[in-house]
DNA sequence: CAGGCCCTGCTT
DNA sequence: AAGCAGGGCCTG
């Protein structure tokens, strides 16, 4: 459910208190969800190493260390990465990895045990699927909508699917694509081929939008997602068609209607959406 | 391209 | 007790 922008709040908490604090010591109470290294090689690797950076591509978040390793973090379903300044007694529930670091720590939780961590090398490609073929991101300025346009042109799939996939645009998931093809008036079902020059601006314009709006309105929070400091977002209030199916368009009134397509929920407004 | 898999808590 | 939530990867 994190999708770039609930993943950009978590990185901007965590850019501004973790650079320059160490990790004195890691605690791992569920081994398999680091990907590519034993509980013994992730320790060893990243215990007494300082922080530099945190950094986000799509929806995987690196933490930059000063060492030849660093750390990326992929939260996929529930995954909840928190920093808290004073160590408390009690350990929230799900909690999975803990970074105790130089001053407070930082906690990965996950209820449904999906999200992913990995090691990779400091500098260069990060040797992990998915995350070295990303597209441009969303917010980038290299995802225009001459960019867009050039990949919908031979593409034969429905525009929700294309939008998944995250080779074609990084960063946007299930929620954000619905509430982009309704801010666009594209029928989800829509073939990337049959969407036109002028349409494609208006998709290209809605993605950066719902994106840009999801960040300024710190992440939305359906039901699992907090920031870095624990709470809830608050851009659920600004959703159109996402988990409203049955209720009116905020636009025409029209009930929103839910159907699957490319396997996943999907809301619209049958009357705003072409 | 569709469907299964992972995984658990919550809803029906 | 079954169904649902879905990101990314894998298989048929």
């Amino acid at each position: 459910m994190p999708e770039l922008p609930e993943v950009e709040t978590v990185r901007r908490y965590l850019q501004n208190h973790l650079p320059g604090k160490s990790i004195q010591k890691i605690e791992i109470f569920l081994p398999r969800l680091i990907k590519n290294a034993t509980p013994q090689q992730f320790a060893a690797a990243l215990e007494n190493k300082k922080i530099k950076s945190v950094e986000r591509r799509g929806k995987y978040l690196f933490l930059h260390m000063d060492g030849s390793q660093s750390l990326l973090i992929h939260l996929r379903m529930t995954g909840r990465l928190t920093y808290e300044e004073e160590n408390s007694s009690v350990l929230p529930r799900f909690s999975r990895i803990i970074f105790q670091l130089t001053q407070g720590r930082m906690l990965y939780g996950d209820v449904r045990t999906l999200g992913c961590l990995w090691l990779i090398p400091s500098v260069g490609l990060t040797g992990v699927k998915g995350c070295d073929t990303l597209g441009p991101d969303g917010t980038s300025p290299n995802f225009t909508a001459v960019y867009l346009r050039q990949k919908l042109k031979n593409n034969t799939r429905t525009i929700k699917s294309f939008l998944l996939d995250q080779t074609n645009v990084a960063g946007l998931g299930n929620i954000y694509v619905d509430e982009a093809l309704f801010a666009a008036q594209i029928i989800p079902l829509r073939r990337c081929n049959r969407i036109g020059n002028k349409t494609t601006v208006r998709l290209h314009d809605a993605i950066v939008r719902v994106l840009e709006e999801g960040i300024m309105y710190g992440g939305t929070t359906i039901r699992d997602f907090i920031n870095g400091s624990g709470k809830e977002g608050k851009n659920q209030h600004n959703l159109c068609v996402y988990g409203r199916e049955g209720r009116p368009c905020p636009v025409c009134g029209t009930e929103i209607v839910y159907i699957k397509v490319a396997g996943r929920g999907t809301h619209y407004c049958p009357q705003c959406q072409k």
